[in-house]
Order: C-alpha cells, then structure tokens, then sequence
DNA sequence: GGGAGAGCAATTTTT
DNA sequence: TTGCTCTCCC
C-alpha cells in the first residue's frame, strides 16, 4: 500500500482522535494500516511517548511491516508492536511467578500438542477411535479460547461427553504443566487470568501502554478481547480497527460478535467507518459487493471505489486441475509479456494440497514462483530436532523435547529403556531428566544401555555449558553458535550428511534455521537462547513471505489476508472446496467461506481471475466438481467463461435445461436411498441443490441435475 | 532396538 | 494417492 500524505476527512477523523475509545469500521483496500501508522504519528505528535504505546497485529509478518514503517516514518522506535501471543510471551516471562509459571517454559506447537493429547487421551485408558485426540484437542482449546479452565469446565461437567473431555483436558493439562510447557492457547488464557487476578500486575502493564491499537479486530477471541478489555479498563485509549466482513477465524475462536459489539463495551466510543477503498477497480468492487451482501450476520457496509474502471475480471471454467493451472501459467506469461511484473501476480487457493498441481505447471513453464505455507518449515523433522536440543538445554523438563532428542540420532537408546526409566522416575517421583542422570541407580537396566545413557547426558551437560550464562539476559555467547555447536556435536548434522537423500535439503534447512539465530542475534539487543525459542515457536511460514522477491506468491486464502496485488488468480471455485465441504452445513460456517471468498476477492487490484475444474482429483481419484454455488451468487453477468481473459478450448457446461423444483416438505424418491423428505431446496438453475432427509435417516445433499429424484404422492 | 511391510484414514484454514 | 501407525520379525 502506497502511503497517502493527504487523508480523506474520515481517515482524518480516525487519526486525530487521541483520547478515549475508538473504532475504526475499515473496509477492504481502505488503507487502514497507513491509518493506523499516521494514528501513531498523531499519538507521538500530541506528546505521548512511544514507550507507552502497544500496538497489537494479527501477524508477525505485519507487526514487522509496522514497525519498519514506524521508523521509516521517523517516529521514535520504542513502542511495542507485536502479535497477542508475542505480547503474552513477553508479559508471561517478566511476571511467571504471578502466573505460577517457569519463565523458562517451553511453547508447545501443534505437534507438540498432538504428542501431549494422545499421550492424555491414553493415561485416560479411553479409546481414541471414540475420542479422537484431534477432536479432543480441537474441543480443548475452544474451551482455553473462552477462558475455560479444566476445572471449571470439570464442575460443570454432568453429562457422559463432557465429563469425558474434562478428564481428557485435565490429563493434558498436567503433562504440560510437567513439562512446563505452554501452548498457545494457554499463553492467552495464562495471560488473561494473570491480568485478571492481580490488580496490580494489570495496573502496571495498563501505565505501560496508555495508548492499545489493535488491529484485524474482527478475529480476535474472547481470550484476547479479555486481555484487551482488562489493560484498556484503566485508560480506555482502545483503538480498535477491523472488518467484520473479513472475519475468517471463527474456527479458531475468534468471535466476530467482539468488534460487532464493540459499542456497547464503550459506550463513548467514536465510530469511524472507512468505506472508500483505494485499491480495486469498481468491477472488482462490484463483486466483491455482490457476495458479501448475502451474508446474514452482518453490518450493512458500503465499498466506494475511487479508481476508474476498466478491470480485467472473468471467470473460468476448465477441464481438470490440470489444465486450470496450466491456464493459469499461460495468462500468467501473457501478463507478463505485457509488461507486468511477477512479484505483482498471486494465486490463492482454499487448501494447501492445491498448490502442487500449480507449482507443476509453473515449474513446466518456467514462472518463477514462492510458496507462503503455514509452519512447514517448522515442521520439518530436521528443524524440530535441533529445536527440540536446544529446548531441553533451556527447559530440561521439557519432557516431549527430551523424548523427541534421546535417540535422534539414533544412539541405541530404545523403547524398553525409555520405559524403564520413566517407571523409575514416577516410582522416586522426579522428572525424567532427573532420572536419567540417576541412570547408574536404575537396577532394571543393564550395563550396556546404561553406559549409552550416561554418554548422553555427558552430552546435554556439556552442551549445558555453552548456554549458562546465556539464559541470563547477560550472556556473551551467542544463540546461532550454541545451535551450531548442538547441530555438530550432537551428530545431527553427521547423520543428515550420511542420509543425504537426493539433494539434502534437510541439511539446507538445519543451516537455515542457524542462520536464523545468526540473524536474531544481530538484530536482538538482550538476545538469548531462551527468548529466540519462545520468539520462533509463535512464527509460521506466512511470516517469510517476502513481497521483493521477483515470485509469483502462492498461497491459501487465510494467508492472503492484509496482502494486495495487481492479478489475482482464485481457483477451485468448486462445491466442497469453497465452501469446504466441513462447512458447508452450517450456516455461520458457510458465512465464514463466504467472507473468505471475499478476502479473496478484495486482495485484487487490476485483475481478478476466478476458475473451477470440472473434474478434480481428490485422494487420488478423478472426481466430477459442481461449481461452487458462490459463482451463482455473483450473479449472471458473472457466470460465463471469458474465453479473452484466459484462453482455453473446453465450452461452457451451462446450457439451460429444464430443472425440477421442490419445495419444504415435498415426498421423493431417490433410486439408491429410497424414499424421503425435502428438507432444503437451493434454487440454483443448473445448479440447484436439494437437501433430502431419508428414511434411512440419512440426510443428503444433492445436485437435482444428477440425483435424478422423483417426486412422490404421499401425506 | 530398528526396519520393513500391511492396513487404514483423509488436517481446512494458523497464532 | 499419500502418509501415517501398528505389528512383526531379524
């Protein structure tokens, strides 16, 4: 977003309020971040210090873009611009013994957090075919979302499931707090509890930061906005900005009902709408519009364009996926060809398993590409190795750590062993890590695994050596060394170099993530171990998207939103896809796809490019695809296939036959499942859906055109 | 203790 | 189709 000097009198109006509640109602392309920026401008301006200004983002990649804009600026650096989770890490470490935790804990990711439920679900004796851990985990940390502890959740547990999952949750909650381990969701819930609990913490962080900016607040969670509310109670200096049109996080607890009610929190709050967007042109607005007027849930918003038309809009249909993103390559050169650079093109999809299909054609036809993934690269196996040694140096009851480390490389240390001394340390009642440097006592173990333990702990104890000191905020010694050292020494990387498969990336990886300490320290004034492991785990791939690199980006919705771009390629237009088909039964989920749809949308400035396959491979099997009935919505202009925009053979499917309706109620027929009942009828043309309940008791949705229905008489 | 092979399901999105 | 888990066997 280019940086406006001269501001629109609403976008004035939302900068020069200092004092009191503000909301700021900010559309999509209505240059909300340049507002938020020249806020904080005025705030300094008006002779608040920087110190006293916490600004929260939705991303770490954002928070970094601010506060680079912030000192480009030549506003004083100083103030604190982080995610929540930062800003809860940060406060959780300074005041742990508040929060009757260690500060040294570890953060545990969802991998982590799959070992740790599992691991509960099993010390339970339930089955997990009956309690999936996922699930479990799912239910967990809505519960953590809405500030419900395991206890209060346990007392009020009286029906067989919940009682069940309150077991569950506890058990969970006892392996973490063993391991002094948090995962992100407690770093919230911690904090607010913290917040809550002592008046005095609250009040003293709340004179820190006078003045709270948060931003994307339509995705907060009720953790968040409690966090919020506590530390702006004081002061009431909440600036509060977002769009609840571009709310797509519910299914991670965010609560869109925080900004809708946001009036009612603060009674004195100035509202400010932003409803001029300077970045589509008017068809791409019009689209936009369009779709997400059919969202119930919603305030009626108005999006003004301010640029002349003339947008390059269509929609495809192609054959398979196949050839969508073989299309996508082809105008992709044509754009290019026109002179339009390729850092300038994404394309977006629903899932990330859709990107291969895309990188195929883009690597065939030599475009240039990058992907912004989730955590892939915290995923990886090499990376969480060498993470999991150095987070057992700083945490040694680390316990998944010290379990993920003990035999990788493999040392000779096997199940048996591990079994062992965990009974020995549950039996004397110390940790794990104390029980394997009592190794020697342990009479269940032979000679020879315990000589091979004891070289391992030598290990950890020498390598213990290189950090002490750094745990301090007094060290000298610096993270990247310590990881380099722990990569060599603990024959990480000599195993790498021996399994070398095909081009060794895991071993690029290892030496990325190295340098990434190397960076840390740098830029880092009170660097250590400890803070650079509690700083990363919080970080994703989305992060190290970089908007220079002359790429086209690649990436899922979600990880479209706050991005522009000149050309905007959507794909996978399809029922089931988008919407995803696990939402697409409810009604505030399939409102959630649809604002997603829009996020989509409204990320384009210039061109707009939406496709769907006819057929796609799902699971390894070519499937027939329906278009998603959000294309029906968009209405008939829309519906067609601009042979112009992309160029491709296959004709257009919709010829206008003859399509039965139904109505509520009505008695039907259906060869394979019998008789039943409308429940549901989408009238759609072509398209139109029936929602069927059999007397199977099973409850359908089909296409009319293939379910090949008929209609029954019966009372 | 570790590797190979069978069997089974299917993570949507991410701090 | 892939990728993961579990079991079995050396």
């Amino acid at each position: 977003m280019t940086y406006q000097n001269q501001l629109t009198p609403s976008q004035r109006e939302a900068v020069s309020h200092i004092e009191g509640p503000l909301l700021i109602l900010a559309g999509p392309g209505s240059g909300k971040t340049c507002v938020i920026m020249h806020r904080i401008a005025a705030l300094i301006a008006s002779g608040v210090k920087p110190y006293n200004i916490c600004a929260i983002t939705f991303t770490n990649k954002a928070a970094e873009e601010m506060r680079q804009r912030v000192s480009v600026m030549g506003i004083a650096t100083g103030s604190h611009i982080s995610t929540f989770h930062s800003l809860c890490v940060r406060l959780l470490r300074q005041y742990a013994d508040k929060a009757k935790i260690n500060s040294n804990f570890s953060v545990y990711s969802s991998a982590d957090q799959a070992k740790c439920i599992k691991q509960a679900v099993k010390i339970c004796e339930l089955d997990k075919a009956n309690f999936p851990p996922s699930k479990m985990l799912d239910a967990i940390s809505s519960l953590k979302n809405k500030l419900v502890t395991a206890e209060s959740f346990k007392e009020n547990a009286t029906e067989f499931f919940p009682k069940m999952l309150a077991r569950i949750y506890t058990q969970y909650q006892n392996i973490l707090t063993k391991c002094d381990a948090l995962d992100f969701d407690d770093l919230l819930m911690k904090t607010a509890f913290l917040l809550q609990d002592n008046p005095d913490v609250c009040s003293e962080i709340a004179n820190r930061f006078k003045f709270l900016l948060i931003d994307e607040y339509q995705d907060t969670n009720h953790a968040q906005y409690k966090i919020a509310k506590s530390l702006a109670s004081l002061h009431s200096n909440i600036c509060a900005a977002g769009d609840p049109d571009q709310s797509i996080y519910r299914w991670r607890g965010a609560d869109i009902g925080n900004i809708l009610a946001f009036e009612k929190d603060w009674p004195d709050a100035v509202v400010v709408k932003l409803e001029e967007n300077f970045r589509s042109k008017p068809e791409i607005l019009k689209m936009a519009d369009k779709l997400i007027e059919k969202n119930q849930n919603r305030k009626q918003k108005k999006l003004i364009p301010t640029k002349p038309p003339a947008a390059d809009v269509a929609i495809t249909e192609f054959e398979d996926e196949a050839e969508e993103a073989d299309g996508i390559a082809q105008k992709i050169r044509q754009l290019v060809e026109q002179g339009i650079s390729v850092r300038d093109i994404a394309v977006f999809y629903r899932v990330n398993s859709m990107s291969r299909t895309i990188e195929e054609a883009f690597i065939e036809n030599q475009i240039p590409y990058q992907i912004v993934r989730g955590t892939e690269f915290y995923n990886r196996k090499e990376i969480r190795d060498l993470l999991a040694y150095l987070k057992v140096l700083v945490n040694p009851n680390d316990q998944t750590a010290l379990l993920r480390i003990i035999n990788t490389p493999t040392r000779g240390i096997g199940k048996t062993t591990i079994d062992r001394i965990n009974v020995y340390a549950v039996a004397h009642n110390i940790s794990f890590f104390e029980a394997l440097g009592k190794v020697k006592d342990i009479e269940s173990l032979s000679a020879a695994p315990k000589a091979k333990v004891a070289v391992f702990v030598n290990m950890l104890e020498k390598f213990q050596k290189y950090v002490s000191g750094n745990v301090k905020p007094d060290c000298n010694q610096k993270v990247a060394v310590i990881a380099e050292r722990v990569f060599v020494e603990s024959g990480l990387k000599k195993s790498l170099e021996v399994s070398g498969d095909t081009e060794n990336s895991a071993l690029e990886n290892a030496n990325e993530l190295i340098n990434a300490a190397a960076l840390y320290d740098q830029q880092t004034e009170e660097a250590s171990l400890l803070d650079w492991l509690q700083q990363i785990s919080l970080f994703s791939d989305t992060d190290a998207y970089d908007a220079s690199n002359e790429r086209v980006s690649l990436m899922t919705l979600h990880a479209a939103k706050g991005l522009e771009f000149g050309n905007v390629f959507i794909v996978g237009l399809e029922d089931g896809l988008l919407p995803h088909e696990r939402s697409s039964t409810d009604k505030d989920e399939l409102e959630e796809e649809r604002r997603l749809f829009f996020v989509g949308i409204t990320r384009a400035k210039e061109g707009l490019y939406i496709s769907y396959s006819r057929y796609r491979t799902i699971h390894g099997q070519m499937l027939r695809a329906v278009p998603s009935q959000f294309l029906y919505e968009l209405g008939s202009d829309f519906v067609k296939t601009n042979s112009n925009a992309m160029q491709q053979q296959s004709e257009p499917s919709y010829t206008i036959d003859e399509i039965p309706e139904f109505f509520t109620g009505q008695a039907v027929k259906h060869e394979k499942f019998g008789y039943g009942r409308i429940k549901e009828f989408v009238d759609m043309g072509q398209s139109s859906i029936v929602v069927v309940r059999f007397n199977t008791g099973q409850t359908k949705k089909l296409m009319v055109k293939y379910a090949n229905l008929s209609k029954v008489d019966i009372q």
